[in-house]
RNA sequence: GGGCGCUUAGCUCAGUUGGUUAGAGCAGCUGGCUUACAUCCAGCAGGUCGGGGGUUCGAGUCCCUCAGCGCCCA
């Protein structure tokens, strides 16, 4: 439980004389280590907690001012709650396995990893990269892997403890951890028992380079120079050709049918007849199918095994066969003319042909064909050229191919209904992101492929029997007993079986592929929470309140934790999601490493303070997009510098008495500002309990600022008062307890001069007291409201008067005439003395009649 | 092509369910060392709320439409 407000003893009270921000971030956040300030305690019942699932980052990649970004605004409803009396679950995470890790490793090192090998325990990495790569044992590559990304977690580190943010590193984890090893096996392994995944050998998208397996979320549209070949296809059974288009004629070999669209006319009479084509001599059907777009080439599609994701889709509805042709490599592959499943009108030609392609890449083989085409005269007239869009892997570089081998898949396009109905029942922050689930799951069209082959992950632990004809037998996987996990297939042994039998008939052979980093990051919550491994805690933390992270990975990690969640627990993961905008750079365009539009937070942490770049990050608004923009970090830095002479003047006003009640507020004018003040904590709470940090921050401050410059000015002379006046106690205890409230208003953006501040006069840490309440800001008095608001108008004349005469705010007022309502007078007159007091007036004349304000300076002295 | 969002002062943005004269900060300009703060304070100036149409006693706010920008999905 948050502490109560205890404040120290007046001889106890340090204030320093010039109060400064430097080095209070090494200070508070050393102190908040030694003291586990935020340390999850896990004693108490779920209702009283407040668990999020924080994003792992993925330490190989860059340290982007992002990072400081979305972190500040979890951080800020992390504080929050945690003040409301909430024990705060706050973990942090590292999301070191997959594929950027092993590039980085690779060109760090100059290294490559070369399964075969056998385990070096002298091996050395060089100390520069050497020109040509070097090939390591997977032990090897791994142990690298680890060790690079051991070092990347201290930069990051550093960061949060710079940054300030509020998580219990106790409960660190990482997704290529133990524990996450161990959560994401058996959640296979439960998956599999339940028939939830299955392998299969599917069209599966590839890339050459990378040599890998890659998911439907992972892809990504670009724009591609192409060009449509217009190709002739013989009417078998008649008369005349099928002129088709295509942008890859390379793939001639492996056409299977034709298709165009039901309804259209034209090619209505070829339906349910066949056509021989060019050059192979294959015959392959006409078929009818809803894809087809009458208004694309010429309306009738070649359909290959595979030449794009359509591909699969008619290749699949429509039952056609599979004549595989491009290898993982990108090249084509032998063709098996005459054999079963490879039948032509003319084998002789067709091998002949294929002759001249086989072994091509697929950028050679089309140059090629095109030749042959031509010489074959089925190529009508010159290649057209156009821009298309064309599948890339996200991080790739050379276009997908399709191939088919085997992989691990989960059933995802059954869940579609589940999946709209939890995009439904979760609440977004902002509402609108919903949309971006809804509309990725409503065009689903594969299932989740996730089979890598990689070697820094999470491996399947799953072995295979092997025959005695050495055959590898994928239909009866060998499963592991829980209580085994985490096993890693490649080292560890399947029960009854010994480590001779490693790939011997008879024998066993393990997974060779690793998850895709998805299918561990998908299951944080289980594995922040210690699912299974600490079933007390998972129960008080699962499902957890919050989960925050940014947009673009709304299809892949948002999606997949809900469906590991909704798979093994029939429930959705988190009842909240926060989606935070992106970061531009200063001119407002997005960041990217080819731009060099990067921005570091370290330096920006350096040169305005921490409070101050939280300031800038707690200010953009939930789910919108904000540029860096020091100026607003300036803002911020001149915030907390505010923060720290408002509050040096408040508490200096105290002298060595106690803190008075809030019933010695009595003046009329500090009631109204304690009213008012207890407005903002209402408003505060509410935009908070929405989620809505930057509403919580601009309310404040825009109260805090008017505090300092009217309120303040208007009691200055009234707060010097002994403690013997009772309206100059008014004072001093309206400053010390809006002083306080405003602190705690505060800690959640700005949490290094709000402690700092704090400690001067208080017991325990600001970020562990209680929030303020507004029954703890009731005075006894009954507010007239608007007394403030009059005494500062009138304030804010006298100064206009003195501004506009070009006069030093010194100066004296011999008169002052105020003509307003009488209700407005008789507000007025509750505060007169101050406004006298802070506008140097000698006399104030409140007249009644239509309103205006006549201000009389002293004469200037000669 | 479908969807979502944005467009308010030179810049960055607030404007809750439609309700006086549209707000703030920054930048600009004019002054001021006023004992919390010159790392500061005061004051001034600056907008036909992207264009057009509609509903209403009343529209920045609701509806339609057009334009530009950004993103998501094809």
């Amino acid at each position: 439980m948050p502490n109560p407000l205890e404040p120290l003893a007046p001889t106890e009270r340090t204030i320093p004389e010039k109060p400064t921000l430097e080095g209070l971030e090494t200070r508070w956040s050393t102190l908040w280590a030694d003291e586990s300030t935020y340390r999850f305690d896990g004693t108490r019942p779920r209702a009283e907690v407040f668990s999020i699932d924080t994003p792992p980052p993925t330490v190989s990649g860059s340290l982007h001012i992002g990072h400081v970004f979305s972190y500040t605004h979890t951080d800020a409803i992390a504080r929050y709650q945690r003040m409301r009396g909430k024990d705060v679950f706050y973990p942090m995470g590292w999301d070191d396995n997959g594929l950027p890790t092993e590039r980085r490793v690779e060109n760090y090192f100059g290294v490559r990893c070369d399964p075969s090998l056998p385990y070096d325990p002298s091996f050395q990495p060089p100390e520069e990269p050497g020109d040509s790569k070097i090939s390591i044992s997977r032990p090897n590559f791994v142990e690298l892997c680890l060790q690079l990304t051991q070092e990347d977690e201290e930069v990051f580190k550093a960061l949060w403890r710079t940054l300030g943010i509020s998580v219990d590193w106790s409960l660190e984890y990482a997704t290529i951890g133990e524990v996450a090893q161990r959560a994401s096996q058996r959640a296979f392994l439960r998956q599999l028992t339940r028939g939830e995944v299955y392998q299969a050998e599917a069209p599966t998208l590839w890339d050459i380079d990378f040599r890998t397996a890659v998911s439907q979320a992972e892809l990504e549209d670009r724009e591609r120079p192409g060009a449509y070949h217009r190709l002739a296809f013989p009417v078998t059974d008649g008369d005349g050709v099928v002129e088709i288009e295509t942008t890859r004629p390379e793939l001639l070999a492996a056409c299977v049918a034709l298709v165009a669209h039901p309804d259209d006319e034209r090619y209505r009479p070829l339906f349910g007849r066949t056509v021989t084509t060019p050059l192979f001599g294959v015959e392959v059907p006409v078929l009818a199918h809803e894809l087809a777009e009458p208004d694309k080439g010429s309306g009738i599609a070649m359909i290959c095994t595979f030449g794009d994701t359509t591909d699969v889709i008619w290749w699949r509805e429509l039952s056609l066969p599979t004549r595989t042709l491009v290898s993982r490599e990108g090249r084509l592959e032998h063709a098996p003319f005459g054999e079963l499943g490879w039948e032509s009108r003319d084998v002789e030609t067709a091998k002949s042909h294929y002759t001249e392609l086989e072994g091509l890449t697929v950028k050679q083989a089309q140059k090629k064909i095109v030749e042959l085409l031509t010489l074959d005269g089925s190529l009508i007239g010159e290649p057209r050229p156009i821009t298309h869009p064309v599948k890339f892997y996200e991080k790739g570089d050379r276009p997908l191919e399709i191939v088919t081998s085997r992989q691990w898949f989960v059933a995802t396009r059954p869940m579609r209904a589940k999946l709209l109905a939890a995009a439904e029942e979760l609440n977004w922050h902002p509402g609108f992101m919903s949309h971006r689930l809804r509309t990725w799951v409503e065009g689903l069209n594969a299932d989740w492929n996730i089979s890598r082959q990689r070697f820094f992950g999470v491996p399947f632990p799953i072995w295979y029997p092997v025959a005695e004809d050495g055959t590898v037998d994928h239909s009866r996987p060998l499963v592991p007993a829980e209580d085994r996990l985490p096993v890693d297939p490649s080292t560890d042994v399947p029960d009854g079986y010994d480590d001779s039998q490693r790939g011997a008939p008879g024998g066993f052979a393990g997974d060779p592929d690793v998850m895709d980093t998805w299918a561990t990051s998908s299951l944080t919550p289980q594995i922040a929470g210690r699912w299974e491994d600490d079933p007390d805690l998972f129960s008080r933390v699962f499902p957890m309140d919050l989960r925050p992270q940014a947009h673009e990975i709304i299809r892949t990690w948002l999606f997949t934790t809900i469906v590991r969640s909704e798979l093994e627990f029939g429930t959705l993961p988190w009842a909240n999601a926060a989606i935070s905008g992106w970061v531009l750079d200063p001119d407002r365009k997005k960041m990217s490493k080819s731009k060099g539009n990067v921005v570091t937070p370290m330096p920006l942490l350096e040169t305005h303070g921490a409070d101050a770049v939280r300031y800038w990050a707690a200010s953009g608004r939930p789910g919108t997009d904000t540029a860096v923009d020091d100026a607003q970090m300036k803002v911020g830095r001149r915030l907390a510098i505010k923060i720290l002479n408002a509050s040096r003047f408040a508490l200096g006003r105290l002298s060595e008495n106690p803190v008075p009640p809030i019933s010695a507020v009595t003046e009329p004018i500090d009631v109204d500002v304690i009213a008012s003040l207890r407005e903002l904590v209402a408003d505060a709470t509410e935009a908070f309990d929405d989620f809505d940090y930057a509403r919580a921050l601009e309310r404040t401050e825009a109260f805090f600022w008017r505090f300092c410059d009217d309120y303040v000015e208007l009691v200055k002379s009234r707060a010097y008062g002994e403690s013997s006046n009772p309206a100059s106690v008014s004072a001093q205890a309206t400053l010390a307890h809006s002083l306080s409230t405003l602190l705690r208003l505060f800690a959640p953006f700005l949490p290094f001069v709000t402690e700092e501040v704090w400690r001067w006069w208080q017991v325990g840490s600001v970020h562990t007291s209680r929030w303020p309440t507004i029954e703890s800001l009731e005075t006894e008095s009954t507010r007239t409201a608007g007394v403030f608001d009059e005494a500062a108008e009138v304030l804010s004349s006298i100064r206009r008067a003195k501004a506009s005469s070009k006069r030093s705010m010194r100066t004296g007022v011999d008169l002052v005439t105020v003509t307003d309502s009488a209700a407005k007078l008789e507000l007025l007159r509750l505060a007169t003395g101050d406004v006298k007091d802070a506008g140097g007036v000698i006399s104030m004349d409140l007249v009644e009649g239509d309103p205006s304000i006549a201000v009389r300076l002293a004469a200037e002295e000669q």
